[in-house]
DNA sequence: ATGAAAGCGCTAACAG
DNA sequence: CTGTTAGCGCTTTCAT
């Protein structure tokens, strides 16, 4: 079925159904006659022969890397419903697995060949990145980066100020008097290590520098079974009898280890032990933790708005956007028990 | 940049351009000098104009009712790698809020207009599925029903069979010597309804048909906040005195509730009350509660099965699988306290 | 207001 | 093996 055969039923021009079709000037007989012809048929025109016309799809395609949390999920889930309610269909991309520069790389090339509106970039591959990949992919193309610092300002970006997240879970224990604060990480990531950066220096400035054992790196610490292995690793130090006032996980699996080793062991929360995490996911509600919200849903807004903006195409001039996280207070911070 | 220009810059015609963009056969020379330009300019054939020509567009549509679990995302990430994996893109398109039959039907005509290879739909809203709409899309689209009872087995289809699901956990808990059993359940939804089923006549067939205290329905019972309010609802009715041997929750969520109430009554888990969730998501790992698990990625892998051999083209039989779940064992279900 | 016709970028006969 | 050419289904001048 195409405008064709529509045109010939109705008695007009393909160049009427055209119109009718984008509202263009058509004598209200004749729309009518042709509206009647489509409905009878059901008759939606071939979205890939338009798009060849004007050069776009009507599409927008959002790369992220990999999907495992909640996190993730309310960031799509924001920019998805964003792309329905303007007429947009979404091409998610993940990626995943080694070598995801490559891959991504990929994905750019398949969503540039399909001609889509623009593109979200989540947690841009570095390699990409420095290698001016997506800044050339910018210049042709509305783009917004999420969670990746543009140093050269050249490319839209929104992205959270982690380390200001992390300042406010410190204050918020300084304040309640520890001094003792375990660090719980994964190995690599410049998340990670921010975030420790902060917590070294406010003890440090605090004239208590934490001491070796006071940080401790889970190998799984981005996946379900972290968990087990936080609990573990604490289950054991805590039995050789060391006990810190507070112990800080840099996200919610590993406050959850956290938690359910000091459970096991007997030790109230937060009557010995402060416990904060980070995300607020629902392992936090789960565990009525204490935890940093990284607002996720406001970053999907944010990039949503950079990118209709890039897309208005009216100003090409970049945008940075910055976030802040807030603590979301639960009953597992209190007063550090005086050791 | 078009495959005219790379022709021109070559020196060939753009058959021949065509031809090494397709494999085609093209003596080694020119096509050493074809590639040699398209890699100059990093060219990439346009696949709108490609999609027209084929009728088709190398994507595959993937429509979803919300993803506000781990669930989902398992299933989206499947769906997604295959694709990935045999160079298609895949759009996601997500139903939210009030009717969802209507948005679910605009995103069916979105996707054909847009040329997909093919549709899953996870969840399909009944009134879509009952009116035939989705089986009329079905005969002129390689689709598959994910979750969806396919009545009239003409369309390809993947369920899981929570009831046999359900069996199971009845018959676990019943071996243990529990027949003093909650269900904890959200207001509407087919699913819920089956298992209580089960659950009701399990009981009944022992003799011991649920009095009517022991079904607990919970409002937002499918959101994060479903956990807080099955906690209180449950600490009332333990303060009341009222204690079973033994809650199911029909999610995790509604699980995890069950287990911090408990947890703040001091009763002991499972020594004088066992918890059953079900999803086996995050939560019951870290709340080390058995759960059950509906496999959701190997419902992922059995859709992408079912869709590739539609895709196929050469057997369009329907066909209809049926997933079992399993019921993962942990440390919360033990033997009925003898009251 | 309406129709004829010229493409959008690519593939696929069809000759050579 | 290679080039020419006719479309794929739609939008958009350009006349009328």
């Amino acid at each position: 079925m195409t405008i064709v055969e529509i045109a010939k039923e109705a008695g007009v021009s393909v160049a009427t159904v055209s119109r009718v079709l984008n509202d263009g000037p058509v004598s209200a007989e004749k729309r009518a006659r042709v509206e009647a012809v489509i409905e009878k048929y059901k008759f939606s025109p071939n979205a890939l022969a338009r798009g060849l016309i004007n050069r776009q799809s009507q599409t927008i395609g959002l790369i992220v890397h990999g999907i495992n949390n909640h996190f993730h999920m309310d960031f799509i889930q924001v920019v998805e419903r964003h792309c329905t309610e303007v007429g947009y269909l979404l091409f998610v991309c993940i990626c995943e697995g080694v070598n995801q520069a490559e891959i991504e790389q990929r994905f750019l090339g398949d969503l540039l060949a399909r001609q889509v509106n623009g593109v979200i970039l989540h947690e841009v591959a570095p390699e990409n990145y420095e290698s001016g990949l997506v800044a050339h992919i910018a210049s042709k193309l509305p783009l917004v980066m999420v969670h990746t610092f543009d140093a050269q300002g050249e490319i839209n970006s929104v992205e959270v100020d982690q380390a200001f997240g992390m300042r406010k879970v410190m204050s918020h224990l300084m304040g309640l008097g520890h001094r003792d604060i375990f660090f719980l990480r994964g190995r690599y990531g410049h998340s990670y290590d921010s975030k420790e950066a902060v917590w070294r220096e406010t003890l440090a400035a605090a004239g208590c520098p934490p001491p070796p054992e006071s940080l401790v790196v889970i190998e799984e610490g981005n996946a379900e079974e972290g968990i087990l292995e936080t609990e573990e690793r604490l289950d054991a130090i805590f039995r050789s009898g060391r006990v810190p006032t507070a112990i800080f996980g840099c996200n919610d699996i590993m406050a959850t280890g956290a938690l359910n080793a000091a459970r096991k062991n007997g030790i109230p929360i937060p009557g010995r032990l402060s416990i904060v995490g980070h995300d607020n996911t629902i392992l936090a509600a789960s565990g009525h933790f204490t935890s940093v919200d990284l607002k996720t849903a406001s970053v999907g807004h944010a990039s949503i708005d950079l990118l209709s903006y890039a897309m208005g195409g009216t100003d090409t001039q970049p945008r940075r956007l910055i976030l802040t996280p807030e603590l979301v207070m639960r009953e597992s911070t209190g007063p550090a028990c005086p050791s």
